[in-house]
RNA sequence: GGUUCCGUAGCUCAGUUGGAUAGAGCAACAGCCUUCUAAGCUGUGGGUCGCGCGUUCGAAUCGCGCCGGAAUCACCA
């Protein structure tokens, strides 16, 4: 192999060998790392090895031959084309099993002392919630949850856009043709109701584009803070969240801290005098203020404009700085779709040319859009998927597939109405969050969401059959346990590998922002339990041990499940 | 044109800190319910990993160049 470095990775085996890089052939250095199940290393380090062979995979059979003579917890073997494959031995996989179980946080990363906020949702008061902003939702939800359970203490914001130009749009459309209907009135969802307006107003604006006028008279009128119009558009936003509320709650999702954007949209002008005194920023001969970053391979880029109002950029500037410095922030997670990009790389860009420090700890989580098979979604053309509807749809497609026979054995009537959201939501959560968020993604609303195969589903109904299992086991006085004694088969072992696998996951979903690593990893391992359940009995094994055995196996996979899924803000039912 | 991202089975997606014969699900076909829930399990067919060159003992993975697609580059937010 001469003296070229040669690495060989095994991360699901847990074990790394390295071959040293600038080694004679002759010898070679050897070390091994053991991925614990916490997440660590445990560092094995083999004396400096001399081997004459010349051959890469000669050398990786005498260092099998090697390691099983002094390191018998190590098994190697098939040590072909040059490198080792290397695994821990069973018994080692039983005492990871009593560790796990054992475990009651398993999964649950030491702190790290950092504080985190994830802003998300972010949603404006003109129109209700639809499948793009359910995947911003989702996410944001999720990858906060996941970067609690990876140690991190976390801030939950959204940042509601509730001013502008075209929050009156809607308001002028109800003005003049709603006739004072309310969401009592007329039966609606608050934000249904404004939405309504939204889209009259587009088509007022067709029949006589001079409207515009009105509106921007209006916007006026709410920046002196006319009575008359605030009241206008404090009465119609609460309506907005009223049914945005109600969304939320369906969907499970929560904020810690909410903030309006007309408390925020002047926040950020004293940075831009900053960077003028700094020398950064340029103001042009009209009075309008830029950053120049064409040395970055970006424009130019306005900050204030020339009548001294400021733009989005500027509010953003303002916002970061305030909640770094108010709540002590080591990172700010934004979840913003990708058409948000470049601003996004120009707000980190300004923000240190400004000297703040913590302008790399900003992190755009930026997710691709969600497109029908004809292409984006249109309100004008009524493609749009509406958030409220789609939940609707799930709940009762969860309902009909429950009318299949032999389903919802033992499901009280009282709670089939429940399961079926369950279900439902279970469904629709874990097909936007399996893929990988920065992958543009495909919803076909002819066809439904799917409840076999790689699906929400699927994790629930592996965790209600392990449940019934273990209801069974405690019925017949059972109890869970395991002591060294046992021999695992492969199949278990290979589910202890995965559970294992856990924290290193959570670790990685965190590092990535990727709640899609917790939905393979649980499908993963759902796929294998239901494997090693079709043909391995576990109620009716005769050996004691192993069958506690089995019973601790179990319960580790329902709860590793649990709190995988959990992550995903998906609830996991106890019979369906 | 600049920047960023994507391209893996008919479809939807994994795999991308370089490793063995590239994996699932859906769809198609063939099997398995007197046995812990068949929303499950088993099997068959299906691939020039967009293309080319390079680095390497070894490339879906790294580099460069193409091709195809998306987003963005507003005194909008």
């Amino acid at each position: 192999m001469g003296a070229e470095a040669f690495i060989s990775q095994r991360a699901s085996e847990g074990v790394k060998v390295l071959y040293g890089a600038d080694i004679p052939a002759s010898t070679l250095q050897v070390t091994a790392t053991r991925k614990d199940f916490e997440g660590d290393y445990t560092l094995v380090v083999f004396p400096l090895l001399r081997f004459s062979h010349t051959s890469p995979a000669a050398t990786g059979e005498a260092l099998g031959e090697w390691l099983k003579s002094n390191c018998p917890e190590i098994q190697a073997y098939n040590a072909v084309q040059g490198f080792l494959n290397l695994s821990l031995s069973p018994v080692y996989w039983v005492r990871t099993l009593q560790e796990i179980s054992a475990d009651k946080d398993f999964g649950q990363l030491p702190p790290t002392g950092r504080r985190i906020m994830v802003e998300f949702s972010s949603p404006n008061t003109n129109k209700p919630l639809h499948l793009g902003h359910v995947r911003n939702n989702l996410l944001g939800s999720s990858v906060s949850d996941i970067l609690k359970a990876a140690g991190n203490e976390v801030i939950k914001t959204t940042l509601v856009n509730d001013r502008g130009v075209h929050i009156c749009k809607s308001r002028y459309a109800w003005m003049k043709r709603f006739n004072g209907a309310t969401p009592e009135s007329s039966g609606k969802k608050g934000d249904h109701l404004v939405g309504d307006c939204y889209v009259e107003f587009a088509r007022m604006e067709k029949e006589d584009p001079s409207v515009m006028d009105e509106v921007h008279r209006m916007l006026i009128k709410w920046e002196e803070g006319d009575p008359e119009v605030r009241d206008l558009w404090s009465r119609m936003n609460g309506w907005v969240f009223d049914g945005f509320e109600q969304t939320y709650r369906a969907l499970g999702i929560s904020f810690d801290r909410t903030y309006y954007e007309h408390d925020t949209y002047l926040l950020g002008k004293e940075l831009v005098q900053k960077g003028l005194d700094m020398g950064v920023f340029v103001r042009d001969d009209d009075g309008s203020v830029w950053c120049d970053l064409t040395d970055e391979g970006l424009d130019r880029k306005l900050l204030l404009r020339s009548d001294g109002t400021s733009v989005y950029m500027t509010q953003d500037l303002g916002t970061a700085r305030r909640r770094f410095e108010e709540f002590s922030l080591d990172s700010h997670v934004y979840v913003v779709g990708d058409e948000q990009n470049y601003h996004f790389q120009v707000l980190k860009k300004v923000l240190s040319k400004l000297g703040f420090p913590w302008a790399d700890q900003i992190y755009h989580l930026s997710y691709g859009m969600v497109e029908l098979p004809e292409g984006k979604m249109k309100s004008r053309e009524g493609t749009v998927v509406d958030a409220d509807d789609l939940i609707e749809k799930m709940y009762n497609e969860a309902k009909e597939a429950s009318a299949e026979p032999g389903r919802l054995s033992g499901v009280a009537e009282k709670d089939r109405d429940k399961l079926f959201r369950t279900i439902g939501l279970g469904a629709l959560k874990y097909f936007i969050l399996k893929v990988d968020p920065k992958k543009k993604m495909l919803f076909n609303p002819k066809e439904s969401i799917d409840f076999n195969g790689n699906t929400g589903p699927f994790i629930q109904y592996t965790h209600a059959r392990i449940r019934s299992i273990l209801r069974k086991a405690e019925d017949l006085g059972l109890d869970a346990s395991v002591d060294g004694g046992v021999v695992l088969s492969a199949k278990e072992t290979r589910l202890v590998k995965l559970l294992a696998a856990c924290p290193s996951k959570v670790a990685e979903a965190a590092s990535e922002f990727s709640p899609a690593v917790i939905a393979n990893y649980s499908y993963d391992i759902a796929k294998e339990f239901n494997q090693y359940y079709h043909d391995t009995p576990v109620l009716k094994e005769e050996d004691k041990c192993l069958l506690q055995a089995r019973l601790t196996l179990i319960s580790t996979v329902a709860s590793v499940l649990r709190r995988m899924m959990g992550l995903l803000g998906i609830e996991l039912p106890e019979r369906m």
